[in-house]
DNA sequence: TCCTACACTATTTTT
DNA sequence: TAGTGTAGGA
């Protein structure tokens, strides 16, 4: 249906459109229209024909919301779109019937998405349907069309174009400077707290100044913390300001100041975006709300831009970041003529998994009632399990995918597995390897935040802008190069007192008091360095040879292949990734230069762009099986928004893991884990599975949970219990009591295993022998009791139920904490306390 | 200046 | 447990 135009030759689209509406802006050059390549002028009357043809296509097979949808014109337009509802199908025909009735050309539209990803992918849906001339459509995120627009706008704001973009780990170290530099108690104002609190404001459009009034810290009424952070904020602000960067906060915020600071702007902008199109409207922050309402503002001809936001206020689930669904709420409120559709009907899920998915949602206070329903029928029960461990669980969970393999012919990459939090995703890891398989762990620590990644790029920031402070000093003595912490904080000070940057005193280290001589050779070598790159880049060399200078003339490669440390193998492999990335857009972008290029990194940090190979997998082996089969995906629950799968495995419902432990005591908070629920449960298409563990390791210590409270929302009939108790609950029931005695029922069992400190509900030796639960020993949580604990020496041949077989290569301390440093050739080498890890002597 | 030992902390995170 | 950051010694 998408691609219903992509055969016809569509250049007619924007030609028969010139001209005809009177517009402020000058047509597009013909450049743009003709990417087609079509020669010639249509006749006109087989073009409207055409058009008319192609516009009413693009109705066929919507329902009647959605095509309400798609044609509504004149006033605001919220779509109230529920999980599967077709929602981007909407949006891009939407898009694509304006064009072809000719409401609005290409370049006038500007349709923004939260990631690149749906940014990607509308573009691409809209191109299918209109052709090329979509290409001059603004089809992007929130931060990428303002970094678009302070680019071109950079001279007003007193800001060089090649400004440096600080991701959260950057604003985070220059955070550090700060406090350092105000002498704070790091304990008391960790970096960390203060950067979520600035990242607050900014989401408020609080300025350092506004916060100074508000706070009182101005007229000294501040508490101490207000006071300590307006100080922190303004001092900060400066630091990045001289630095020309700006955090993923400020590019909004700076957007939104820019606009109402200079009419003329706004104006230019107002007039070019005659169509705005938000997607994901739940997850907007105050500041983005003002940068739609800025944009879609009624210019000086007085005719606002047509804006049309989609949404679902049960799928917000970004509160902790600043979202807030009041925007989408009050949109009736905030637009007053604006025209609300609701999109119920789901095109995704059968009706048990719809029928659960709105009994955990219905019980959020305060909602505005949808349901969701679907024809396509009741489909299988959902699956339940109670497991003892997280082990058992992730082995009920490989068993299913198996199963189901083999008796449903499902394959892998049908199958997705979430849970709350990332570390969740080690057991199931553990087990999905020993199994065989195939998977990949979307999310996690991503690419451009690894620290060798981050390292080049700092280089990269640093030569395109000399000027940034946090890129510079952290790059200084990496490789180690003899510039220490006094080195560096003689610079500073020299660069303070100079009022120059922390770049420029490098330059003139020599100038500098209270550097040695020795400090002052590495210094200019490292100027020299960095001036011989800038020469570089400024030739014209492309991104791809600037960061292979880097690389080499750093040391930085070299230091990396001459390490033993396995960890450096992986990271040179990564630089390699990093590489190809800057080849492929030189490839991709012959224009482009290493701020386009910094530009694009700072704002992809998509980790799925970059194929993932875990260590010691055989990389042919597994591009072969994820091209045949796909793999099974691992990842939380928040990254699984947007996405669907056949069969979903929502794992660790449980009081404490899911609904997480932070949540329990706030109600908002709790009502948030209740909407991630949903979108959870309505990610799956034909069979859902949930499933709980009883006792899961935590932090190191395992730690029993109830089951989770969004499970009794679950209407029982929907719902096949494979195992519904855990053995402890089954024994405790046999015992004596039930629920609520059990801890102290158990209580001073715990000394029958040996001298280990224990709590009382980890005595699986015990759970294990009195209930054959299911089969093998497992996983690594499962301490053993002390006599077990193998006696190893450097040299034994060992194996381990995940790595299989390795070498012990080092051994520390005796007994039961004895820890064995062990090889695992292609797994790595890992340290492993041996009492709870499955190794076996050979 | 660098290395090691210890202490601390520990959601979710589209950008 | 594991990863990170800070403090103190060589």
């Amino acid at each position: 249906m998408d691609t219903l135009f992509s055969d016809l030759p569509l250049a007619g689209v924007p030609r028969t459109t010139e001209g005809r509406l009177p517009r402020a802006v000058p047509p597009r050059p013909a450049a743009d229209d003709d990417a087609t390549g079509s020669p010639g002028e249509a006749p006109a009357g087989t073009a409207q024909a055409r058009d008319t043809a192609r516009a009413d296509a693009l109705l066929e097979g919507l329902n009647t919301e959605q095509r309400e949808a798609v044609l509504h014109g004149g006033s605001p337009l919220l779509i109230v779109a529920g999980a599967g509802s077709g929602k981007t199908r909407v949006l891009t025909h939407r898009i694509a019937h304006k064009l072809a009735t000719h409401q609005v050309r290409p370049s006038e539209v500007l349709a923004i998405t939260f990631t690149n990803k749906a940014a990607g992918e509308m573009r691409e849906r809209v191109e299918s349907i209109v052709g090329p001339a979509a290409r001059s459509m603004w089809v992007s995120t929130f931060h990428s069309a303002c970094v678009r627009i302070l680019r071109r706008e950079h001279a007003a704001l007193g800001m060089r174009s090649s400004f440096s973009i600080y991701d959260s780990a950057d604003s985070q170290r220059l955070l550090t400077l700060v406090a350092r530099e105000l002498d704070l108690d790091v304990k008391k104002y960790p970096a960390r707290a203060l950067a979520s609190k600035i990242s607050k404001l900014k989401d408020e459009l609080v300025d350092p100044d506004t916060y100074a009034q508000s706070s009182g810290a101005a007229s000294g009424e501040a508490d101490q913390f207000d006071a300590v952070l307006s100080s922190v904020y303004t001092r900060y602000q400066q630091r990045l300001r001289a630095a020309h960067a700006l955090d993923f906060d400020d590019l909004i915020m700076t957007t939104v100041h820019l606009l109402q600071a200079f009419p003329e702007v706004a104006e230019h902008y107002r007039r070019r975006f005659r169509q705005i199109l938000v997607d994901e409207y739940q997850d907007t922050n105050h500041a983005q709300y003002v940068l739609v309402r800025e944009l879609a503002a009624a210019g000086e001809q007085g005719v606002p831009a047509e804006l049309t936001v989609v949404g679902d206020a049960d799928q917000s689930i970004y509160a902790f970041r600043g979202a807030t669904i009041r925007n989408i709420l009050e949109f009736e409120a905030d637009y007053p003529d604006a025209r609300t559709i609701l999109l119920e009907q789901n095109y995704r899920s059968t009706q048990t998994i719809l029928t659960a998915a709105n009994a955990v949602i219905s019980r959020n206070p305060g909602r505005k009632p949808k349901r969701l329903w679907t024809d396509s029928g009741a489909g299988p029960q959902i699956v339940g399990y109670v497991a003892d461990n997280e082990h058992e669980e992730a082995r009920f969970v490989a068993e299913e995918i198996d199963r189901l393999g083999d008796a449903e012919g499902v394959r892998p990459g049908d199958v997705a597995v979430f849970y709350r939090t990332n570390a969740q995703s080690r057991a199931l890891e553990e087990v999905l390897i020993r199994v065989g398989l195939p998977y990949k762990v979307v999310g996690g620590t991503r690419f451009y935040e690894r620290k060798e990644i981050k390292d080049a790029v700092a280089y990269l920031r640093a030569i395109a802008n000399p000027d940034d402070d946090v890129n510079v000093r952290r790059v200084l003595n990496v490789p180690k190069r003899g510039l220490g912490d006094r080195s560096e904080a003689m610079i500073a000070a020299f660069a303070e007192r100079e009022r120059i940057s922390f770049g420029a005193a490098l330059e003139r280290a020599d100038e500098a008091p209270g550097v040695g001589t020795r400090a002052v050779t590495g210094l200019r070598a490292f100027a020299e360095l960095m001036s011989g790159l800038r020469d570089l880049a400024d030739s014209g060399a492309g991104p791809a040879e600037v960061l292979g200078a880097v690389l080499d003339r750093t040391g930085y490669l070299a230091e990396l292949r001459a390490s033993d440390d396995p960890q450096d193998g992986t990271r040179v492999e990564n630089l390699a990734e990093l590489h190809a990335v800057a080849t492929e857009f030189e490839q991709a972008e012959p224009d482009g230069d290493l701020t386009d290029f910094l530009e694009r990194v700072s704002l992809v940090a998509d980790s799925d762009q970059i194929p993932d190979v875990r260590e010691g997998e055989d990389v042919e082996a597994a591009v072969a099986a994820a091209r045949e089969q796909g793999v099974v995906t691992l990842m939380t629950l928040h990254t699984a928004k947007g996405l669907e799968f056949p069969v979903v495995f929502v794992t660790g419902w449980e009081d404490g893991t899911f609904p997480h432990l932070r949540s329990l005591a706030d109600p908002d908070e709790l009502a948030e884990e209740r909407r991630l629920a949903y979108v959870g449960l309505t990610r799956a298409r034909l069979r859902l599975y949930i499933s709980r563990a009883a006792v899961r390791t935590a932090w190191g210590a395992p730690n029993e949970f109830p089951a989770s409270r969004f499970l009794d929302d679950v209407p029982e009939e929907l719902v096949d219990w494979k195992r519904k108790e855990s053995s402890m609950a089954v024994l405790r029931a046999g015992g004596s009591s039930g629920w609520g005695s059990g801890a102290s029922a158990w209580g001073g069992r715990g000394g029958s295993g040996g001298s280990r400190p224990r709590r009382d509900l980890d005595s699986p030796v015990v759970t294990r022998k009195a209930l054959p639960s299911t089969g093998a020993t497992f996983g690594s949580a499962t301490p053993r009791p002390a006599g077990d604990v193998p006696s190893l020496e450097i040299g034994d041949k060992v194996t381990h139920d995940a790595y299989g077989m390795g070498t012990v290569v080092a051994v520390e301390g005796a007994g039961p904490n004895a820890v064995a440093k062990i090889d695992f050739g292609t797994d790595g080498t890992k340290r492993l306390l041996l009492r709870y890890s499955p190794v076996t002597k050979l």
